[in-house]
DNA sequence: CTAGTTATAGTCACTTTGACCAAAACTAAT
DNA sequence: ATTAGTTTTGGTCAAAGTGACTATAACTAG
């Protein structure tokens, strides 16, 4: 969003100044949510999109964004501009890498620091859509603005890593979840079916998710016991993986 | 290094377009090597760092680092003040993190993109030392300028667990390497001991280190026979570790 | 009451891992 | 020359983990 956005500061500079002038700092998020397929029913991965309104790009859809500002940390611009654009407050949120390739803005050089984010199905089914604010599909996004398909793309990798080790599958879930539920996060994000018996095992195996005493009604067979995750909650983790 | 070089943009900025600048941003490297302990001889991690001529932290000591020019990448940039710090040309470049937090300089706001490389024996051994550029035990550094202590106690865990995982730690070797000095480099990173036999079964179970003919002679006892790593080189790898 | 479907438990072969044993190959000292 | 000492190298064994698969329990829909 902010990468066509030239804001300037320099009140009197000449060109060669402005040729000397440091590349602009901008925050981005990559924003994920598990939604039912339209087709299918079963979970997949959307994401938010904005749309631009100037050039470059205009017209195509882009990662929501903006620039940093002088008094909030990078994790909080992150936070702020994912509430600004879809309303929601993320469940996860962890810096995905610092993008700053000469040529990702034909207009100006831009180093993006990206962030990925989870927010949970109860909050994704809020959010705030509009004309130039729209879900998409993970696996079908169009052309988009700037070198916004290789960060998803690198998003996608790393969350699809975190997966396969970490327990991050119950920031995509609510409270209380099924196991089945939880395999089919990893069914929808690792793109493979899994093995139920063998799944439940590994999961009944790791201390961090707890049985309740209650099972979940209304379905067309057995009713499956409910869960809940006991970990830490995913802002900030102090398990490393953000400093 | 670059936390406290105030560069002045601002032709004719008055005081509250200051406060509404950008943060600066820098880059920074933490450069790990091997070098024989001097008391026991083994392996173990030095790093170099650079003494600060200014205020703020005047005197103490801090990672290398730099302002980016508008005509470099970031790896470029982390290479470039890698070399011209101590000479060297790193084997293995990957980005660490983004640092970001609001307080990190006292007298300005900057954003820190900071890099980890690591380099081979031979060019550690030639590496440019002076009155303000030092190796030091990357477990004995002192009080470092800035939150550089913190960064590289994030550098260090990475390193161990890219090491963990990854083939990493031929970097860290020369051409033709042994698979005791592997183990060693193992030993040194993660800070325990490792079974001899068991080690050499998992290294030769991976296809990414070859067995010459040769062995490594003038030793005292049963000389090794003498590997080579066959994987790709460490300079943005596309192990989808960089982007 | 029965068929259909999911939840859950368990078995079995195979692989991986840590702890340990032993022989091979060299040097240094006797 | 022989021996002691050390490192390299190859091997065994039990424990733990994994993938494929079978079987039973528990519910709903007809």
């Amino acid at each position: 969003m902010v990468e066509g956005g030239v804001t300037v500061y320099y009140s009197s500079a000449n060109v060669s100044e402005r040729q000397a002038a440091p590349p602009s700092l901008a925050i981005s998020t990559v924003i994920f949510a598990l939604r039912p397929s339209a087709t299918s029913g079963r979970p997949t991965l959307w994401l938010p999109l904005v749309r631009r309104i100037r050039e470059p790009f205009k017209g195509l859809w882009a990662l929501p964004g903006g620039p940093l500002s002088h008094d909030e940390s990078l994790q909080d611009a992150a936070s702020r501009n994912l509430r600004e654009t879809t309303g929601l407050s993320p469940s996860y949120l962890e810096q995905l890498y610092a993008f700053g390739g000469l040529h990702r803005s034909p207009t100006q050089r831009v180093v993006s620091i990206v962030y990925w984010a989870l927010v949970q199905p109860t909050e994704a089914a809020l959010a705030d859509e509009s004309e130039n604010v729209r879900w998409f599909r993970a696996d079908r996004l169009g052309d988009l603005a700037f070198d916004h398909n290789a960060i998803v793309d690198y998003a996608l990798w790393r969350l699809r890593n975190k997966l396969a080790y970490g327990s991050i599958a119950y920031h995509l879930l609510g409270e209380y979840f099924t196991l089945a539920q939880v395999r089919e996060v990893y069914e929808a994000v690792l793109d493979r079916q899994l093995d139920p018996a063998n799944f439940r095992r590994q999961l009944k195996s790791t201390p961090e998710i707890e049985e309740t005493g209650e099972y979940l009604q209304g379905g067309k067979h057995r009713p499956p016991r409910l869960y809940r995750y006991t970990g830490r909650p995913g802002l900030d983790p102090d398990n490393r993986s953000t400093p």
